[in-house]
DNA sequence: AGCACGCCGACT
DNA sequence: GTCGGCGTGCTC
């Protein structure tokens, strides 16, 4: 007999550690394979026992045989994660610069990640039919210790007759099913039927429910979209449909989900940039798709409720997956469509860990599966508009307010220059127009929304004699006065501290608050309105769960006349009883050294003027500023995306900056900034070694970072720039790789696209 | 990243 | 005498 050559998986697991680690796999007997890509599996790893993913089989190691061992538990019953998401995680990893079980790892749901509670997950799902393979029998009857009767009368029943379905099995022993799905895992048990059921009814036609007639822009819009739908021949041109608030995106998408899933089986992935939108959401395509067509996908859900989510998704039972920036991590075999709405939100760029902008990593997947992905904004960001205007990606425009008695709100300034030079004509912070706007909505019993983007009471405390102010001992920051809950914190580190009573430096007794958050609006509103409603929605207000649904729901129900909010209150949200928008302080993003700032801030207002207004009554919009003549407010005034965006880009391309370059940053950190700093350069010599070097790149110096000091630690960065992204790549890959072996003190990251430099 | 092993200070 | 500080070395 032929001694069969050996079998090894290489697999991916959640460790910086680029390569991938081998595993000896055991043959079972048939001639199938035992171990396929994609599968999860727990393996031994050092002292422990981890889970990781399968991502190739080989028969050739290059690992000295005696330091591999042997992998004996792996998740059978569970389809092995497709193709697709293995490719999608392959270019996460190399665009990002990442090991690739740095990346697959986390993109599962924890508790998938934990081989113990697979059997339970498994076991959730119902009666089963068990058989008991036969080369199994004798590990399985060894691995019972003596004195569990129970685990022991189960398996002993098992191996007397063969086949137990799951009613025999539980009256044999009452975890049966768990105990089962245990024992498949290990390759004793084989579980029948398991996923019959699951594509059953996937196939069958979906119930949609009635739809509104389309406008003649909506439905063109569809129909580009329907036709990309129909075409198998080759992958669509992203569409970038732009569209005012209020002008009906959201049943553009309705439609095209619709005729995406006319496809038996097909999925759908809708991406939201906020927790806060997706129940919004949720309830208009619970109300136009069956139930349990649909499955939500984002941090807010508990973690079995996420692992059931995700597992449906992988399954194919969830039809349409709706979620934020990690959904686009999901496992969706049959995708079809992806829409990305608000393309332009910052929020889809994780901050932290793996820093992957979920929009790009949609377009990625769209185009890598060949399917159409609509990307939906007001706002589109630059680097979108601009694709748009180069025709790579497909313009669609939606220029009217869908309902025909919803007339784009008036915008209009309030010079505070003008408004006084008298300090006096404010009251704390409002203007008197803006007040009287307010009390004229109040009379015709209409609701006001002020829009500012600070929380807190007061960004600084300070002592008038001495000069002192309330900075923070462990960041470059000031501590933010939060009066409603007496305490002064910093929005950095989360430091918290009571307030003083006098100055700790020199004992005066009189501090007083500097500049304005929500909370001190709030508060002067209330003193001059004291008759009105009051809301306030921001961070602080809506830190306990569901909160934020809550007062938004007293909003629409009009118990509220006044609302104060940050930038919460801006995106997604209907109030139809709005006719009042006012922006408090806006002017700051004017003149940040963050050239995007404008870019944020014009969607921001934008976003936050598309409240006003919605359901046949006109609304107003006034925006404080010292800075009337400012080109952004002048787009701003006629509605004006388009001019805004060209002049924009016009600035960008002068003075080479993206989406006319691409950036990466390498940032460091460490206790002290010396630190940090030599890292960098050390870095920026390696990479002008002539191993490295290109001259298509360019390595900035290292400079420390605005905010120097985060949580007592120092932070430096060095820009990385590059006309061509795949020059771009070439060169971080191979530097990444030198860095790697660098030893220093310091932490550091790399950071491709970054938002904010 | 974990999680070991390893070699020097203040404590029951 | 040992509990524990974090330096360095490995994980198929």
């Amino acid at each position: 007999m032929p001694v069969p050559p050996d079998l090894f998986a290489r697999v991916a697991l959640d460790t910086p550690l680029t390569t991938l680690f081998d595993y000896r796999v055991q043959y079972t007997g048939h001639g199938e394979p035992p171990i396929v890509p994609g599968q999860l599996v727990q393996v031994p790893f050092g002292r422990r026992q981890v889970v990781g993913v399968v991502w190739e089989m080989t028969q050739r190691s290059e690992v000295p045989s005696q330091k591999i061992r042997s992998l004996e538990i792996a998740w059978r019953e569970l389809p092995p994660l497709p193709a697709d998401w293995r490719a999608l995680m392959e270019f996460a990893a190399r665009y990002y610069q990442r090991a690739l079980g740095e990346v697959a790892l986390p993109a599962l749901p924890t508790h998938l990640r934990s081989a113990a509670r697979w059997p339970r997950l498994l076991a959730e799902r119902g009666a089963r039919h068990f058989r008991l393979d036969p080369r199994g029998e004798s590990a399985l009857l060894a691995s019972l210790p003596a004195r569990a009767k129970a685990r022991r009368r189960l398996a002993e029943g098992l191996c007397a007759a063969g086949t137990l379905d799951a009613d025999e099995a539980r009256a044999l022993c009452a975890q049966a099913p768990e105990l089962l799905h245990q024992w498949a895992a290990q390759g004793w048990v084989i579980v029948e039927n398991t996923d019959a059921d699951d594509y059953a009814d996937a196939a069958a036609p979906l119930e949609v429910a009635a739809a509104p007639r389309l406008t003649d822009e909506q439905q063109a819009a569809f129909e580009a979209i329907d036709a990309a739908l129909r075409r198998e021949d080759a992958a669509p041109a992203p569409f970038l449909l732009h569209g005012v608030t209020g002008s009906g995106k959201t049943e553009v998408y309705l439609h095209a989900v619709a005729a995406a899933l006319l496809h038996p089986g097909a999925q759908v992935l809708v991406l939201v940039p906020e927790i806060n939108l997706t129940p919004q959401l949720e309830q208009v395509f619970r109300r136009r798709f069956p139930k349990e067509t649909l499955a939500t996908l984002h941090s807010g859900l508990a973690e079995g409720e996420r692992a059931r989510h995700w597992l449906a998704a992988h399954r194919g039972r969830a039809r349409i997956v709706l979620g934020t920036r990690l959904a686009v991590l999901a496992s969706l075999p049959h995708l079809r469509l992806i829409v990305v709405d608000e393309e332009h939100d910052p929020s889809y760029k994780q901050q932290e860990s793996l820093r992957y902008s979920a929009r790009d990593l949609a377009v990625w997947r769209a185009h890598q599966r060949g399917i159409p992905i609509v990307l939906g904004s007001a706002t589109p960001s630059l680097d979108s508009w601009r694709r748009a205007q180069q025709g790579r990606y497909r313009l669609l425009t939606l220029r009217e307010r869908a309902s025909p008695d919803a007339v784009l709100p008036e915008v209009r300034l309030i010079d505070l220059q003008r408004e006084g030079q008298a300090q006096r004509a404010l009251e704390d912070g409002l203007a008197q127009p803006l007040l009287g706007a307010v009390a004229q909505r109040l009379a015709r019993g209409q609701q006001s929304l002020l829009f500012l983007n600070r929380r807190g009471y007061a960004p600084v405390l300070a002592c008038d004699a001495c000069g002192w102010i309330s900075g923070c001992p462990r960041c470059s920051a000031h501590l933010v006065l939060h009066k409603s809950e007496r305490r002064l914190r910093c929005h950095h580190c989360g430091l918290e501290a009571a307030i003083p009573r006098a100055c700790p430096d020199c004992g005066n007794l009189d501090l007083a608050p500097l500049g304005r958050g929500t909370q001190r609006i709030e508060e002067t509103l209330a003193r001059r309105f004291p008759n009105a409603r009051i809301a306030r929605i921001d961070a602080d207000s809506t830190r306990r769960k569901g909160s934020a649904q809550a007062l938004f729901d007293e909003v629409h129900a009009g118990a509220i006349d006044i609302l104060v909010g940050t930038q919460m209150v801006a995106k997604g949200h209907d109030f139809r009883n709005v006719t009042l928008v006012g922006v408090i302080n806006a002017d700051a993003a004017l003149f940040s050294h963050d050239f995007r700032a404008g870019e944020r801030l014009f969607s921001q207002l934008m976003q936050v003027s598309g409240r006003a207004g919605r359901a046949g009554q006109p609304g107003e919009v006034l925006i404080q500023t010292r800075y009337a003549d400012h080109p952004l407010y002048a787009a701003l005034l006629r509605h004006d995306y388009a001019g805004f965006a060209a002049g924009q880009l016009a600035e960008r391309e002068q003075a080479s900056l993206p989406p006319f370059t691409h950036q990466a940053l390498l940032r460091a950190e460490a206790r002290a900034l010396a630190v940090a700093l030599e890292f960098l350069q050390t870095a920026r010599d390696l990479g002008q070694t002539p191993e490295l070097a290109s001259a298509q790149v360019t390595l900035y110096d290292p400079v420390p970072m605005t905010l120097v000091r985060v949580a007592n630690s120092e932070r430096a960065q060095l820009l990385v720039e590059s006309p061509s992204r795949p020059a771009l790549q070439q060169f971080l890959s191979g530097w990444v790789a030198r860095l790697r072996d660098t030893k220093t003190a310091a932490r550091w990251y790399l950071e491709v696209d970054p938002l904010d430099i």
